[in-house]
DNA sequence: GGCTATTTTAAACGCATGTTTGAACTGATT
DNA sequence: AATCAGTTCAAACATGCGTTTAAAATAGCC
């Protein structure tokens, strides 16, 4: 029977969990897939474990989308957390390039966390907007609050002369072309490797699009 | 029984066929809903007509969702083309903002084509571009294919020294913001006028949006 | 070893989906 | 009036989904 979120076990030698199997299965096909693309079947038949497990350790799928989210969030955020208030507290003002380049570090070391971990992550957070009609949106703006706060502080202290409409704007265009390359990143970067046969992955393609969004938030204010 | 598509058919009086009043249901929900996640019988339901009715006239709802897309598409497709070869061919070399600029007026005439035919139509090509795994990139831009080379070629001329890899990594970046814009423009527009109580359409949000994606194009050429 | 609580399992449930069927209806043509 | 292609309709079909159930297996403890 299933009852209240039980505490993370220790993984000792080859052995894995059943609930760390779900996890790793899911986190690959929803973020190849999406949530509503992927099946309780299709996870738990690739994690080699009964159907009803899932419902037995998470007691629902959208439980499990949580649980998969939070998995890299609370990984994530502590570390985003102070890259982000250390660049405020600098002595010199903070370029807009380094505000957003204050996400890649910690981003980056996902990929120490677990096996590409960064662009998983980052797919995930792309099929969140999408899918689901906006609960993963509510689920980590009010789970995970002090990310957004940061990173808005410290954008109001490089381009202070931006209103906060104008940066509101622009962080959610921001938002959304990081969100939307990284989920269509793998396409992205098979259509590239033939194309002009570079060496290319994840790491390369943040590289390419922080100066674009950095100019992009930058850009001169409009003039009604 | 179903054979073929057969011609476009006058709409006379008061009088709206079947194909059209569920072209016109199903556009409204797969834009609000996700193709996945709008079925049939939201649509047919929607359109007062019978659930059987989809399928005796599209053949399938796949061919359903390529019929809703084409309708925007060829009313769009000849204005762009013809908007973009004007620019390439100008006097003066464009800048990026006029190449931009250049898709604004026959977006925004979508909504004398269709009541609220500009934002329905950015936001199925958002939907598009993240639901269905990639089968209506695949579709645009195979049967829509002017449109894409005539928007690079005007970029390039717009901005020779990018080599050709970066314009196609600034492009996707743009197509992303985009079509991440109007895929949860509805949802931003609504925060936005909480916040800052403005009016503010999708014309506003498009106004914002181009600066943007200008700048971002145009950002100073990183060096590895 | 025996008892208990936890976990795994196969099977089923209820429901929603896209699609198909065959009969009923419609309106124009002969 | 009879015919007939085109269209609508209610009903069913097959499939896949998330979830639940109850029995079997397992592990931990006295």
């Amino acid at each position: 029977m299933y009852l209240k979120p039980t505490k993370p076990q220790a993984v000792v030698s080859g052995f894995m969990s059943t609930k760390n199997k779900i996890l790793d299965a899911a986190d690959v096909l929803f973020a190849d897939k999406g949530f509503n693309g992927t099946s309780l079947r299709e996870i738990t038949s690739q994690a080699n474990v009964n159907l009803a497990a899932v419902n037995y350790h998470f007691g629902s799928k959208k439980e499990l989308i949580k649980a998969v989210m939070s998995r890299y969030m609370d990984e994530l955020s502590p570390h985003l957390e102070s890259a982000l208030s250390a660049v405020c507290e600098a002595e010199h003002q903070p370029s807009l390039h380094e505000v957003f380049s204050a996400f890649i570090e910690p981003l980056l070391n996902l990929n120490q966390f677990k096996e590409n971990g960064t662009s998983t992550f980052l797919q995930l957070l792309g099929r969140g907007y999408t899918d689901s009609q906006g609960f993963l949106r509510w689920f980590l703006t009010t789970q995970y609050p002090n990310v957004f706060t940061g990173f808005t502080k410290a954008l109001k202290i490089a381009y202070p002369e931006l209103s906060t409409e104008e940066m509101f704007w622009r962080l959610h265009f921001t938002m959304g072309t990081i969100v939307f390359t990284m989920s269509s990143s793998e396409a992205l970067i098979d259509i590239a490797q033939n194309d002009f046969d570079n060496q290319l992955d994840i790491a390369g393609v943040i590289e390419r699009v922080i100066p674009y969004v950095a100019a992009g938030v930058a850009a001169p204010i409009i003039k009604l």
